[in-house]
DNA sequence: GACAGTGAAATTTTT
DNA sequence: TTTCACTGTC
């Protein structure tokens, strides 16, 4: 029946595509050569490649185990596979995971490849940093997170220990022996860092033909979704993943690159067709999301920076109110002005859960907190204070892992110090010396295995050495040995389960076991011992993370895969019950970075002031990165956007004056509609199109800065002019230094043809800078 | 090994 | 201002 399949086709292809502008469909559709989809802010950017992945299966006969489709974040993940499969169930068979739990899979498959075993659990950061301190007892405390961040960079890099390349990124030859340290003792451990979870895949694939021919069978097609955010490992890892055969699609958008603190590297989007020849490129610049306003804002600001791909966006959303900039005295008034927002919105009909307020920093939140809490408005933090990283909590889970893997040192002596009494450091330093000798006793020929002498048979052969913390390490130990054995009793008994019938589970979740755990190990009696207040919700803590792990099967694979999803998505389980408990409408206090994906009717930027946003010791790349991370907070925008600046901050104690963001003066004066009393050098820059009404709060002035509207006027961006020794150029940026508000000078930066940036005063540096063309 | 006192530092953070 | 890590004492 032919005619009949496709008859079918035509209908499926018809609801594929309905609802898809031209682009979209052309990026759907594409095959053949690898392809970028350049995805502007709000441009449907996820129901492209959902709708790419159901296209897939159901016109392109792609079986759905063979697509793999990688994000970086579990929450992204989620909404990719709930979306695809809605669009065609048979989606729920594609792989779609984020970098690092599929670089966890399989690693976990391929664990000998790699020389590890595949029952390692993951360090996260801060484990990772106590290991290394226990690797290094030379480096002092401040010296460790910044060693760490090299190591996490050359990991990021694909960088081992050993690579000739190593000294490009870090000419000191000391930190060659430090990260061989780290390394040896990070797989001595049995486990590894996040890093290893890109990192140890890539080496696999390269040093084995077989497995990578093997994963170039299994995966015909490549996704990737927030293509910026790939950091070098990751690119290296997507290479290595995709053969001649596959097809590679990645969907990104290099304004929206704002994680490279964190290794992102916006060069692999800038220079995907030269790295996959033949590539194409697919603009998606119709946004879904926002007024022209807000859009015209949001584009004026992001064309201060170079290096961009370039896009031009547009929208068909009707045309809606001027964004408005406030300025203000105090973040005190800054937040009486959102909750006076937020109150007057609410009066006329718009719910609290339009609202968003973004901020730089965490520390931010509290005025907001406060005065919302007065004015009795609802609202939720987004991305503090997680539950998994709460110190009991992340104890708990510290005891969990050592009990699956005992030679996991970071676990143990976090555990030891903090929960046994009688044991510091000296105690912990002898085990260790212990542990070493027992290892090098046993002429071990590399990597460490199961029945290698763990931290159990050095603490052991230590006890009786001890005086009084010999009793309490000793009940120590055997406490976990029965932990041990009673799950090595589950373990076989649910394989024998597995045997006979699958269906007949034991019945007993892994949150019997972590209850047990947390019993026997004393952290139990240990947190509700503690002080009343605090204590008490320590120990519910402890009773929620037992709850998360009824998920869970009680057994050596139960414990492993909580273990890994806690390791790899602190999301999770907590959101819920906290959800339930309190009211659905509320507005959201989120910081500019949390808020990329996401959508709000009205935004709130506060904050824009030099020195805090940006950061002050921004230049260059990095303030580009401020500048987009300032543009996806404005597209995050659907109706309303506002931006507040204070004329003077409470920092670290102290109140300091401070002036507006360079990134208002970005926005085209005619774009915003001005309240409060911006500070002289503003208007003079904005050539009094300012200031309307003065407005709740306006009573803060703002100090200094003697009217420069000339030079301004003369020396603005985009003025082409000409310097005696470098040559044409162009103004790429045009503000006032920071400083005290009494020095501040007019400062602009010019980027010549040969290639050069440069910084001007125009005030004084006029005779060798001339003016081309306006 | 526990505790109190001093001094430097203070982002953002998918995993 | 607050926080955390280190230092010296008991």
């Amino acid at each position: 029946m032919p005619e009949f399949k496709n008859i079918k086709q035509d209908l499926e292809k018809e609801f594929l595509l309905k609802n898809l502008n031209e682009e979209q469909k052309q990026a759907v559709i594409h095959e053949g050569t690898p392809l970028l989809i350049l995805a502007g802010a709000g441009s449907g950017k996820t129901r492209v490649i959902t709708t790419k992945i159901a296209w897939l299966i159901s016109l392109k006969g792609i079986r759905p185990e063979n697509i793999l489709a990688v994000t970086f974040t579990n929450k992204a993940a989620r909404e990719m596979a709930a979306r695809a499969a809605s669009l065609n169930p048979a989606a729920s068979g594609a792989v779609i995971k984020t970098f690092h739990s599929f670089g966890a899979k399989f690693l976990r498959r391929y664990a000998s490849a790699a020389g590890i075993s595949p029952n390692f659990s993951i360090y996260d950061d801060d484990d990772s940093a106590a290991l290394l301190r226990q690797a290094e007892p030379g480096l002092s405390a401040p010296q460790v997170p910044s060693v760490m961040r090299k190591i996490e960079r050359a990991k990021n890099y694909c960088l081992e220990y050993d690579s000739p390349d190593l000294a490009l990124m870090e000419p000191d030859p000391d930190f060659v022996s430090v990260y061989r340290r780290y390394t040896e003792r990070l797989r001595n451990s049995g486990n590894v860092d996040f890093g290893d979870l890109i990192h140890l895949p890539i080496k696999i694939l390269r040093e084995n033909p077989g497995i990578r021919d093997e994963i170039h069978r299994r995966f015909s097609v490549v996704l990737v979704d927030e293509y910026q955010d790939s950091n070098a490992a990751q690119f290296e890892l997507l290479k290595e993943l995709v053969g001649p055969e596959t097809y590679l699609c990645v969907v990104g958008d290099d304004d929206q690159s704002i994680y490279s603190f964190r290794g992102a590297e916006v060069s692999n989007i800038l220079s995907f067709t030269e790295s996959f020849p033949g590539a194409e490129i697919i603009r998606l610049e119709k946004n879904y999301r926002s007024t022209p306003e807000i859009l015209r804002v949001a584009s004026e600001i992001v064309s201060n920076n170079g290096g961009r791909l370039g896009k031009t966006l547009y929208t068909e959303c009707a045309p809606g109110k001027k964004p408005v900039l406030a300025f203000l005295t105090t973040q005190e008034v800054e937040a009486e002005f959102c909750a006076q927002l937020i109150k007057q919105a609410f009066d006329k009909g718009h719910p609290y859960r339009d609202w968003a307020v973004l901020y730089r920093t965490n520390a931010q939140s509290m005025s907001f907190e406060t005065e919302f809490l007065k004015m009795k408005i609802p609202y939720t933090v987004v991305g503090s204070l997680k539950f998994y990283e709460r110190e009991e909590v992340k104890l708990s889970i510290s005891m969990l892992s050592f009990i699956l893997n005992r030679r996991d040192e970071v676990s143990f002596f976090k555990i030891l110090k903090k929960t046994v009494a009688g044991v510091g450091a000296t105690t912990c330093a002898k085990i260790q010396a212990e542990f070493e000798n027992l290892n090098s006793r046993e002429d071990s020929s590399g990597a460490a295995d199961v029945s290698s002498p763990d931290y159990l048979d050095a603490a052991g052969n230590v006890i009786p050495k001890l005086k009084k913390a010999g009793q309490n390490l000793s009940s120590f130990v055997s406490a976990v040995k029965e932990c041990v054995s009673v799950l090595d009793e589950a373990s076989a008994e649910t394989e024998t389960a597995k045997d006979e019938s699958s269906a007949a589970s034991s019945g007993r979740s892994l949150s019997v076991f972590v209850s047990m755990v947390l019993e026997k190990s004393g952290l139990y009696s240990f947190y509700r011992s503690q002080a009343e207040g605090s204590g008490s919700s320590r120990a519910l803590n402890l009773e929620m993370l037992s709850n998360a792990a009824a998920l869970y099967p009680f057994s050596l694979q139960g414990l492993l895969d909580f273990l890994e999803h806690i390791r790899l998505d602190r999301e999770m389980a907590v959101d819920k019950s906290e959800e339930d408990a309190g009211v659905s409408d509320r507005v959201t206090l989120i910081t500019l970075h949390n808020t990329k994906g996401l959508e709000f009717k009205r935004v709130v930027i506060t904050g824009l002031e030099e020195g805090l946003f940006p950061r002050e010791d921004k230049t260059g790349d990095d303030l580009e990165e401020e500048r987009r991370l300032m543009y996806v907070g404005c597209t995050r925008a659907m109706k309303r956007l506002y931006f507040t600046c204070c004329s003077a901050r409470w920092m670290y104690g102290s109140f300091r004056p401070s002036l507006p963001s360079r990134f208002l003066y970005e926005i085209p004066p005619d774009g915003v509609k001005v309240l409060g009393s911006p500070p002289p050098s503003f208007a003079a820059f904005y050539g009094n199109a300012a200031a309307e009404e003065p407005g709740r709060g306006s009573a803060g002035t703002f100090p200094g800065a003697a009217p420069v509207s000339e030079l301004a006027r003369r020396w603005k961006k985009g003025v082409t002019v000409f310097h005696d020794d470098y040559g044409y150029g162009i103004i790429t940026e045009a503000f006032f230094s920071g400083g005290k508000p009494a020095e501040q000078e007019y400062v602009i930066l010019v980027r010549f043809e040969s290639g050069g940036e440069k910084k001007f005063m125009p005030e004084y540096q006029g005779h060798s800078l001339l003016i081309v063309k306006d």
